[in-house]
DNA sequence: GTCTATATCATGATAGAC
DNA sequence: GTCTATCATGATATAGAC
């Protein structure tokens, strides 16, 4: 009984910070706010995390451990139908990027709030934060690295690194959903707030990912010896 | 003589409180650290800009006015050479995009140290700035904007916002450059400090944004008339 | 314009009763 | 496990001497 409190206890920490770190960001969020609006004591988030960066670190490590499974499991899946054949880039992408984007109908997995929190870490100024993000991807993004090397064996590999990271700049600030920029005046997105928004948007996002991913490659200032060097890494 | 002084010292709190906004964000950075780096007196930031929210939007406005100018310069030049024909959407890409990248040789305009405290303010938690920003791009986003719909006649304008969107969030997350993910592991990101990066980043960026940009449209699960819907704005 | 000193308040964390 | 009370620190901002 006393340990079913205090789960619950737990979980509603965390989903408020959860909520809150998305709105205000780790340094905007104080403990004070999260414990208040858990309705929980100040020093609960100390009792049952240890520190303010600890429970940053179990927010999100509650929905990537999901989320990283899932990523495995999808690519595990699409590589032994394909029985040694390289997959086509548009699988690889939705199954990282898309595997992403359908956590937003899934309200237990967080949802559309945590996708904009991950959308504004991965340029959150607290250095923690992106080293603890970065550790919890590596393993996964690799795989996903590998898999769009045997899918695309003419383009350099330098250049798939780098579309990988454009890909994901553009996935985050679309899921991060800041509306930062009225880049429409005149013209309303419509229901910015709902999911009926997602249902557009993966698509649309994914068309443009795939475009960006085989486009023809840049013709660099220098001579063809450039972009040779770059895929050796120097 | 006490003036000079006096613009040598707003100018150096300007530059510490870039540079320190850009690595640790603007809830993460004091006013003690502002002004002890700067070499001046705690007060100084009251007494020249009145407050540390000021102080931020002069930050930026400081860069901004310039781009902002640069920007709308450069398109007019374009339409006056093209004399009423539609653009190609590789020069309004390299006019709205290829301007700001080129920002980052420039050290007399902030150098990557704006570039990358910008690319990192469109998710920036603090409401205040993204508002001040959305404000500050609002004019020259609509003529850009207007640029593409008359360059790509047959995608609907909705499309383009939305690849605008996702445009302006791979250019941001490139150039805030946090090295979040070490997307290599194996394989090591050559000079990532030195401005040697850009000059390759530039054309690869490009080439991935003018791919997406120019990317088949999406597939929507519902039949034609839902593209078409999208496209009036509801 | 610049400085010292300080007012006022919020923060993360903890000790110790219950 | 939960609470109150409190510590030590750091925050922004300002008043007033020089």
């Amino acid at each position: 009984m006393a340990e079913v409190k205090s789960l619950d206890t737990r979980e509603r920490i965390l989903d408020v910070a959860e909520r809150l770190f998305m709105a205000h960001g780790y340094d905007g969020t104080s403990m004070r706010q999260i414990t208040s609006e858990a309705t929980v004591n100040l020093a609960a988030v100390n009792y049952h995390f240890g520190s303010k960066e600890s429970l940053m670190q179990e927010v999100f490590r509650r929905r990537l451990d999901w989320l990283n499974e899932e990523r495995m499991r999808v690519l595990n899946e699409m590589e032994r139908e394909a029985a040694g054949n390289p997959l086509k880039p548009s699988q690889i992408v939705d199954g990282f990027f898309g595997t992403l984007l359908r956590m937003a109908d899934d309200d237990q997995r967080g949802g559309m709030t945590f996708l904009r929190l991950l959308g504004r870490t991965l340029t959150e100024p607290s250095e923690f934060i992106r080293t603890f993000l970065a550790h919890e991807y590596a393993v996964v993004v690799d795989r996903y690295k590998e898999a769009l090397f045997k899918a695309l064996p003419d383009v350099p590999k330098a250049e798939i690194v780098w579309r990988f990271h454009f890909m994901l700049g553009a996935t985050s600030y679309a899921i991060a959903g800041t509306d930062a920029l009225r880049l429409v005046t005149d013209w309303q997105i419509e229901a910015a707030d709902s999911e009926d928004r997602m249902d557009r948007l993966v698509p649309r996002l994914m068309s443009f990912l795939l475009g960006g991913l085989r486009s023809p490659l840049p013709q660099f200032s220098n001579d063809a010896a450039t972009i040779e060097a770059t895929v050796d890494g120097k």
